[in-house]
This record gives C-alpha cells, structure tokens and sequence, in this order.
DNA sequence: ATAAAAATATGATATATGTCATATTAAAAC
DNA sequence: GTTTTAATATGACATATATCATATTTTTAT
C-alpha cells in the first residue's frame, strides 16, 4: 500500500487541498489499480460509489447515442480525478471510462471523499471549480458540435491532442486513438475521418505513418480549426 | 426591498439551505431587477461579480461561435440560479443571457454568495449538485448535436420546451422562440428549422398558427426523437 | 510462417442540410 | 390606414457527410 502523501499526482488534483492528516487516512482506504490498455473503469450506469484517482495513463470518457454509436465526451489523464460528477449527484454514472492505454489508478471510496467535503472547505472549492472548468468546456465543445464542420472539428481535434497530451521523440502524437475513435471524438463516421485525414495528409498538413499521426503544418491546421 | 424569507422562488433553487439569519441578510445586500423581454441580462466575457435569482421569466443562455452563429446552450427559468459557474471559476461569464420574456431577477454580490460558501455546507452542496447536472445534461446534449439527425433534435426541442415550460390554455407552447432561436437551439439553419416545422405540420404532428406551435402528436414526436 | 480477422483506405452514390433567391405574411412605424 | 420593415415560408441548387461496397494494409491467432 503506497503512501498518498508521497504520490506526486495528488499535487495536480483537488486532493492537494487535503492535509497530512487526512492524506493518512486516504492512503489507508484506498485501492491501488493497474488497468490495461482497453479495459473498462466503469460502465455507463453502473454505481461507482467513490472516485478514481488517476496516477498514469489515458483514458476515454465516452456515452452511447440512441442510434447505437458512441461519442467520446471527453479524454482523460494522470492528476484528473474520475467519477466526481456521479458521486457528487448520488446517481450512477453517465459515461463510461475506457483505458487507451495501461493506467494506474487509485479508488477512493465514497464516504471517504463525502468526509473531505464536510472538514475541508478548500477541497469542496477545488473540486468544485473543477467541474465548473468540465462545464464550460462541454459548453464550449457542444457549440463545436452545432457548428462547426468535421474538417473544422478534425484539425481542431488533433490540435487539442497535441497540445494536451503532447508528441513522441518522432514527433507523433503521443496518444494513439483508433480512426473509429478519432472519428467518435469529433462526432462523425469514421469513413469521414478516414477520408479527411487523407485529404490533410495531401495537402501536407499531417503525416500518417500507421496508426501514428503527426501535425506537420501546425499555423494551417489552425487556421482551418479557426 | 422585498424580503427573501418570504421569496417562494427561493424554495427552488441552492438557495434553501440558507436559515433565517442567512435570508435577512441576504435581503439587505440583493437588488431587484426588472427586464424587458429581449433586454440583455449579460454578455459572454463580461464580469459580473455575483449570481442572479430569477424570481420569474425564462431567459437563454447563448454562446456566440466563431462563425458568427448564436446556439442556445440552455433555457433557464423561474427558481435558477444564474452566473455560478462564473464566479466560482473567478472568469468572465462564458455565455450571454438574454430575457425572452419580461422577468423579475435579483442580483446578489458575490462576496455573499462565497460567505456562504464558507459557512454553509448544505449550500455548497446543493450548488455543486446543480452544477453537476448542468454537465451531466452538456454531455448529453453533446451526444445529441454530434450524433442526432436535425429532425430528431426538433423534435426532440419541442417535447423539451412543452415539458419543461408547458402550454397555454389552448395546448400552444407556452415559451416564445423566433424560429430563428429555435433553430440556434437544436444547431442548424433558421430555413432548415422553418422547413421541417412545415415537414411536421403536413405530417400532422404540430399545428403552426403565427408563432405559436401545438404539439398535436406527441407519441409520433417521440418516436422520432428516439 | 501462414491464415484469419480487423483496421485502414478509397470509390460510388444517396441524402441531409446549408445557402441564396424570392415570395408571402405578420409586425412595427409613421 | 398605409407604408416600411422584419419574420416566416418555399423553391432551386450546391455541398458536406453518411452509407454501402470493396480493396488494401496491418494486426492477431494458429
């Protein structure tokens, strides 16, 4: 059982509002996870019953539309907290959580987390601003959606891709999504996200090698995300 | 000064976890505001150090796209709180709100508001519950603009406004959207939005009499919004 | 290493939706 | 009440995107 106190992503999430204290009691009741590439945290409607606390890896927030696809809402990475939303509102949660590559994740359990709301306001203050932050950007995210074209969304897309979870020595993008997942976050068919990445590829905006991507005309691609 | 005990919108909003104290002082520091229908409340960017009640009226909050396009984030009505996601983030408000029916709104500072934060748990809380449904609702609203034909998401807009704001004694929605306001809230082109009305109408699912709309087929409507 | 399966790529085509033009109706101004 | 303006409606057309088919490449299993 590893220390909390010591684990350095805790000083990236809310959990850095917590004193020595209650690090000690957290660090007793937590579970520590490995969770390979693929696998699933949680399951749209499932109950959680606490928060994950993610130390390494990437992983997909994503729902499933009526007509059967599925649309990822959102990534998420190491210091990023999981399953506050649900647990905040006592439901099940709305999204489903999948690794796309090996994870360490630490579970937190709920009355534990309820207790830190109760004895420490700057933890409730962090949290919360953290789910202020979810809300605008889902905001701003849907407005996208409504607005702007798949081409628009793409280049936009692979931008955000690089700028938050950077490149490889090569200059890849460091995050490997599928084209069927690439195509589900920017909300299209993945023929379409096929098709666009050849065109970019064309016009020497990006390199495809495999399944590796790589931005070569970073000011293009943003002028066409605008 | 009308006193806020005595508020009956209160009951509705994070606001009644506030005891008596907290109310009388609540009262002494708001300020009643009437606004006209189509009368700006705020505008995106703008800082607004503090939280409207709305005591009565429906307004639309509104995010300009880079494309110049208005979309219509949400409806907020009577009981709703306005502007917390903005001062708790400490940033400038990230959507406009725009009255679409005369209302009577108060305004309380912020540096209330946070006081409460502070001394009041249950307050606290119920912010956050709120603001966790606002995402939990974004993100399915999200799925819905990538993944949802514009005829599903009309149909799917006008069951929402019937359930959400009800009908007039002769069964028409009670709230009042140009057709171009509806359109910038299902995301696609006013002539998009007048011909599938038009579709609608020959279809026998609504009725169009000037700008009222009547839901005539509601299990149809249903259908089609999935 | 070879076969089987999955992912990626591309073509052909259909369809939904946007855009521009113009008519009609309703609302506002005078 | 009449004129002016704005909102709604509809047509014609362009275009983005989805869908279905099929080829090619890559990955996985045997």
């Amino acid at each position: 059982m590893s220390k909390c106190e010591q684990c350095i992503v805790r000083e990236f999430s809310s959990l850095k509002a917590l004193n020595k204290d209650q690090l000690v009691k957290l660090a007793g009741c937590k579970t520590s996870h490995i969770i390979k590439k693929g696998e699933i945290i949680f399951e749209e409607g499932e109950n959680v019953n606490g928060i994950f606390c993610i130390k390494d890896g990437v992983c997909k927030l994503s729902k499933l539309s009526p007509n059967g696809k599925d649309q990822i809402i959102k990534l998420v990475t190491k210091g990023e907290l999981l399953g506050q939303r649900s647990m905040i509102s006592d439901e099940p949660v709305n999204l489903s959580a999948i690794a796309l590559e090996d994870m360490e994740v630490c579970f937190i359990p709920k009355a534990e987390v309820m207790g830190f709301f109760d004895k420490n306001n700057q933890f409730s203050m962090n949290v919360m601003k953290v789910i202020c932050g979810d809300l605008k950007e889902a905001d701003a995210h849907m407005v996208d959606m409504a607005q702007k074209t798949v081409k628009e969304r793409l280049a936009e897309t692979l931008l955000y891709l690089q700028v938050t979870f950077g490149i490889n020595e090569d200059n890849s993008l460091k995050v490997q999504l599928s084209r069927e997942e690439l195509a589900s976050m920017i909300g299209t068919a993945t023929e379409s996200c096929i098709r666009l990445l050849s065109d970019f590829k064309k016009m020497g905006l990006i390199e495809l090698t495999g399944k590796k991507i790589t931005l070569i005309d970073i000011n293009k691609l943003k002028r066409i995300a605008e």
